[in-house]
DNA sequence: CTGTTAGCGCATTCAG
DNA sequence: CTGAATGCGCTAACAG
């Protein structure tokens, strides 16, 4: 910097008020500096502005290592967002989302001095340590996590989402729809599974005991292997695609024909799902628009820390993909259909 | 860290020793630091540091939005292997590989004073950024680009790995082999169909031309509707799974049974891969190891910038999972079974 | 083994 | 509209 000044033939200060953009400036001035910032190829130094400013322009974001379809997407959409926000933005995936990973996770971002975290995919420790960070006073987003367990939240309505899917199978004619749940541990999963309660509910049906899987095809594969032999049941509702895609298998294995003998429905609109055999109907999210809100939620939280926004604001409406594998029920037992 | 100082009954500096874990320290004093600070809830200001050592300890990561299963595996890997070296890692995504948008993330990265960048699925505008860079100072490490066109490159052995998938289908006894390439400006993509070229040539047979896709389930779908009707194929390698998904599509919607008709083996090894139907054969990669690599090489061209390791190392072994979509083609034509 | 003195590169007072 | 001083929190020399 001091060398822009001397090219440039002016102080210090003046270059930095250039390259902060400030307005008291004459125009040929600046055009001097700006010159001469150009030729010597000059770039500020962003460790001694974060010194003095005590702004790091740095955001965190802590995900998960597995690698699921949904919270990692969310973790590129939330990246792609705060860097177009102009934060720097430093990712640590966890092992897992247990409690002293996810702590360790934050400190390691609190060290590096950012200025704000987003927790993606969050299960009740994860939230835990979340809540104890607000606490601290760095602010701490949370994508897919309760609303109610943390101040601020960001996410898709699972619940809706689930009453979608079921609603479809609902229209359709099925009375016998069993769930694959995700992880109960995990928010996302108690509320796709609250949904599916709810439509039943709403329906007047009987609600079957669910299942739970682990969010994996394989666990979709597994508890399918149980699923076939109840013939009784002609529609079942996945949490997520992947379990749903080890579902079809089973399913195809047991020569049970899909959407002829039972209907299928998933959750997060993989970008295979419309190749399956069968194509699989199932609820996307705007995952892009999630991204967006965490960090606009985020940036109103490093510069507030004062009251979250409006609840509407949080939730972002999911949308139900019709595809192959659902159909009506091939003996239609009229019982509950209003 | 002046009020640790003084809580310590020491100076400004000794607590810089005991934070830097330097030897010559009375343990007496060390312990009443380390009890001050940690009374005090002290943490260092990593931009103070970052200032004077001028050394970051961060490094940034770039790739790509798309969020195919492969890279950004090793994105998560990458960024893992990072951390556990001690480093911050800054991620960034862009939109497309092209050579403004990865120029553009690397301005950011160097913005913020990252120390090496490691570049994840390359593609030729990628690798001409990247050798500049290289140029310019800043070392980057290529993840699955070409060996001759970055000085540091690490990845899987993509022609073996399709040697192996094309082995396979050989030595199943099949002689019409079709594949289905990625987009051939990505040299992962070009490397699979090498190998691919190889095996064929090495077993004496006629190489048909390739198909090329870009890599996603929908273009293996488009893809395969051609190939059902070339039914004097008996096999196709598909260079990824999720055009190998796409095309199990195709041909189950042309009543073509893979294997019988056809075998079908892909390349990734997706977490899916074992419960398609059937469950894909195919090449798996080590991701972890590829992303510690990564890291490890990053670390010697920040220390050294010297000559690059030796060959061996920069390439990661793929290995073959034979699962239930190969099986020898169901009328022999023998001609070329050496 | 420990304290003292400088200065990293910048933004922020305050004067001109 | 611009320049001169001051200090952010820390580490790197030196002294002692």
């Amino acid at each position: 910097m001091a060398d822009v000044a001397r090219l440039a033939g002016v102080s210090h200060q003046t270059v930095s008020r250039v390259i902060n953009g400030q307005s008291n400036l004459r125009p040929a001035t600046r055009l001097r500096v700006e010159e001469a910032i150009k030729q010597l190829g000059y770039r500020p130094n962003s460790a001694a502005r974060a010194l003095v400013t005590r702004r790091s322009a740095t955001i965190g974001v802590i995900g998960s290592k597995s690698g699921f379809w949904g919270p990692s997407s969310i973790h590129r959409t939330v990246q792609a967002a705060g860097r177009e926000a102009g934060y720097f933005v430093s990712s640590v995936n966890v092992p897992d989302l247990t409690r002293a990973a996810v702590a360790d996770a934050v400190d390691h971002l609190r060290d590096q001095g950012v200025e704000g975290i987003v927790l993606i995919a969050a299960n009740d420790e994860a939230l835990d340590v979340a809540r104890a960070q607000e606490a601290v006073g760095i602010p701490v987003v949370v994508v897919e996590g309760s609303l109610y367990q943390a101040r601020w939240t960001v996410g898709v309505d699972q619940a809706a989402g689930a009453e979608l899917a079921t609603q479809h199978l609902l229209g359709l004619g099925h009375t016998e729809i069993v769930h694959v749940a995700g992880p109960l541990a995990w928010t996302e999963a108690r509320a796709r599974l609250q949904g599916w309660q709810n439509a039943m509910h709403a329906a007047g049906l009987r609600i079957a005991p669910h299942l739970e899987g682990d969010w994996t095809a394989e666990s979709g594969y597994r508890l399918g292997g149980d699923l076939v032999r109840r013939t009784d049941v002609t529609a079942v509702f996945a949490a997520n695609d992947q379990m749903a895609l080890g579902l079809l298998r089973a399913l195809w294995e047991a020569g049970r024909s899909v959407p002829g003998d039972v209907s299928v429905v998933g959750f997060d609109d993989i970008p295979e799902a419309g190749f399956l055999i069968p194509p699989l109907t199932t609820v996307r999210q705007d995952f892009a628009e999630v991204g967006h809100r965490a960090i606009e939620m985020l940036r109103a939280a490093i510069a507030d820390g004062g009251p979250d926004g409006d609840v509407p604001d949080r939730l972002v409406q999911p949308e139900l993909v019709v595809r192959a594998s659902t159909a009506a029920p091939r003996r239609s037992k009229r019982k509950a259909k209003a």
